[in-house]
Parts: structure tokens; C-alpha cells; sequence
DNA sequence: CAGATAACTTACCAAATGGTAAGTCTATGT
DNA sequence: ACATAGACTTACCATTTGGTAAGTTATCTG
């Protein structure tokens, strides 16, 4: 099994660079967490930039897949917002660090964003093009598509990966609570997009 | 002027703090920003950690002032709302790293974060208040007020302070976008929370 | 069995980092 | 005139950081 500990370095420096951010984590204590040492983690990568580029890789795939199935599923009208939203829900819950991850980079914005940025491109190109549609026939209320796409995405990411501004609130961020605020974000879409 | 020194160093470091992040902010580089050396900003603030408290203090402050006269405003509704959105929008074109620096400390939640938590909760509280007198009254939809404020704050802020998303979009993350995005939020934000 | 290759570890290293100690320079009060 | 205190700077320092060089071990191949 050579490519395991590969692997391992890549869920462990996503889970580092998406919780505590790229800066704070040194590669030192990455290999630590792994019980190798630095130096086997510069085997696989060759620098630390190369590895947070490989890092970001491993993240597009993983919110590819997971909300992937909800973008492209045939579901029309606001039911299709409601898969997306309960996809991001559950991947916030399930892998919160994909989720920070994301954040992270999409607001450095360093070298490496590039493969994100365009990865998100074309997911957001997707949602234009179907909000505009949905608006079209009717069922959604006529905003700005791409600025509701920047509210919902802001208020969902924000809402799933803020739990300090949820414990502000007195809201303890645990399952409960997650499942509270999910199905309270889908309402708080309803009434904002659902014309009358 | 003797106390100068020390609010240049409060602002460049505010800047630094809330745009690029803590760890990712050597004391060095403040300071050769200020063209002054490390250990006169050691002088005024005895370790990097007090620094950045005085530094989320300050932060606090200018949060307060910023937002302060809209959240006492007597404007009842919506109104009051959109107050808000509009004076958080002016302070995220002004002073980005004020929010930012909220953001990060919200985010990372360390030791310091205990002064903003306290502060954001008054707030909070103050805001919840408000959005259930207003729902009580019948002129905001029926929400549960701490989901909703969570998820105002984070469209409001994502928003804000998301300039790469915006790219994503295709969205130039300059004055006059900021300015269609904080109409644009404010729609969509009226759309959610008026009850027909 | 020889040797090449993959997957590491041990040994270093230069630069950067937060922080300490001691000196300098200026203003002020006595 | 002189001590005192404030506001620094120059000189260091230990640790941490990302990275290089040179082994070491195991596996696979001719």
C-alpha cells in the first residue's frame, strides 16, 4: 500500500488548512498528527504550496461530489435550492473543513485558487442560468440572479461554518442546532424567493 | 505627541489582522510598514497576543460607532433593517478590515474573542428583540429570530466581505458593484422577511 | 544475487519569528 | 544643571519554519 500515506497527508492537511487555516499549520506538526516526519510529507509534495495546491484539489473534488448529485438532479423550482441547501447542510455537518477550506481560499484568493475559482465558476454558471429560468417561468421572484446567488451562498456557507456567531446567539452548534438552522435557512429562502 | 505611535501601530495592524489574518502577520512586517522596528511596538503593546486584544478592542469600537446609530435609530420595520444593511455595507467599503478582523476572531474563537463575543451578543440580543417585536406586530414573517438574524448576518457579511466570490461570479468587487450588491440585498432581504 | 527504485528517516540549515536586555535620545520637572 | 521617565533603537537569542542532502530499508526486477 504505497499511495495510502499519501492519502493520509492530504485528509489531515484538509482537515488542518480548513479548520485553523494555511498559516497556522506547519508542517511539523502536520507529520506529528501523523506519527512521520516532515521530511515525508516533502517526499510526496514537494513544498508546502504544492501540497495546499493538492489540498484545494482533493476539496473541489469532495464538494463536487457532494453537492454534485443535488445540482444536476432533475428536482425543478424551489425544491432544487431546497437539495442544494440540505447537501451543503450535510457536508458542513459531515466534513466542515471541505467547507472552510473553500472559504479560506476563496478569500485569500492566492496562486492556487485558480482550479477553485473556476470550479466554482461553473457551478455558479449552472445556478445563474437556473435561477434566471425559474424567474423566467415565474416560480422564483425577480432579483438579480447573481446577486442572489452571492446572498444565498453567503447566508448558507455562513450559517454552516460560523459556529462562534451561532454560540453568540445562544445556540449551542451541535447536530440539533445544525438540523434547526437548516431547515430554518430553507424557510428563510422560501419566503425570500417563492413569488406570490 | 506621544500616543501617536501607538494608534498607528493599532491601525496598520487592524488593517494587517483583519485582511490577511494574525498568523499570516509578522510583527516585523508591521513595523517596517510603520517604519518604526518591532520593539518599539513591543514597547506599546508587551506581546503580539495583547496587541491583537487591543487591536479587537478597537475593532469593537469602531464596529459600535459604525453601526451603533442605525441600530438605536428609532426607524421601526423594515426600515431599521435596511438601516443596518446600509450603514454595514458603508463600513465594508470604508474600513473591509473591521469586518474582517470580526470575522476572524468570530471564526478562530481564541482566548481574545471573549470582548467581541460579549459585545456581538449585546447586539444579537438587542436585534432579537427587535425582529420578534416586529414579528409579534405582524409586519415581519413569522421566523424563528435567531436563525434569521444568523442568516441575515452571514448574507450581510458574505456579501461584504467575499470580494473573490464575486469574481466568481463575474462580478467586479468595486464601489459600484458593492453598491448594486447592497440594493440587491437589501430586495432580497425585504422579500423574506415582509409578511404579505 | 546485484542493483535499482520507492518510501521513507536522520541530520542539517538558513531564514524568519516572537521576545529580552541594554543602551540612546529627548523632554520635563526640580 | 541634573536626575527621571518616556519613547524609542541596536544587539541579541531561542525556537520554529520550510526546505536540502544524505542515508536506510524493503520490494521488485534482471
Amino acid at each position: 500500500m504505497p499511495a495510502q500515506t499519501r492519502d493520509r497527508i492530504l485528509d489531515t492537511s484538509l482537515a488542518a488548512f480548513g479548520l485553523r487555516g494555511y498559516d497556522s499549520t506547519s508542517l511539523d506538526e502536520l507529520a506529528s498528527d501523523l506519527g512521520i516526519t516532515k521530511q515525508a510529507i516533502l517526499y510526496h509534495f514537494s513544498s508546502k504550496e504544492h501540497l495546499l495546491n493538492a489540498t484545494i484539489d482533493l476539496a473541489v473534488k469532495e464538494l463536487g461530489s457532494a453537492l454534485g448529485g443535488a445540482s444536476k438532479s432533475q428536482s425543478r423550482g424551489f425544491q432544487r435550492i431546497e437539495d442544494l441547501v440540505r447537501a451543503t447542510f450535510s457536508l458542513a455537518a459531515r466534513r466542515p473543513e471541505v467547507l472552510g477550506l473553500v472559504r479560506l481560499v476563496s478569500r485569500q484568493g492566492g496562486a492556487a485558487s485558480g482550479e477553485l475559482a473556476s470550479a466554482m465558476s461553473v457551478m455558479l454558471g449552472e445556478a445563474v442560468r437556473f435561477v434566471e429560468a425559474e424567474m423566467a417561468a415565474g416560480r422564483f421572484r425577480r432579483l438579480e440572479p447573481r446577486m442572489l446567488l452571492l446572498a444565498v451562498y453567503s447566508a448558507v456557507i455562513g450559517v454552516a461554518t460560523e459556529p462562534e456567531v451561532m454560540r453568540a446567539l445562544g445556540l449551542e452548534p451541535d447536530l440539533r442546532s445544525l438540523v434547526k438552522a437548516r431547515r430554518e435557512t430553507i424557510e428563510f429562502l422560501r419566503a425570500a424567493l417563492i413569488a406570490d
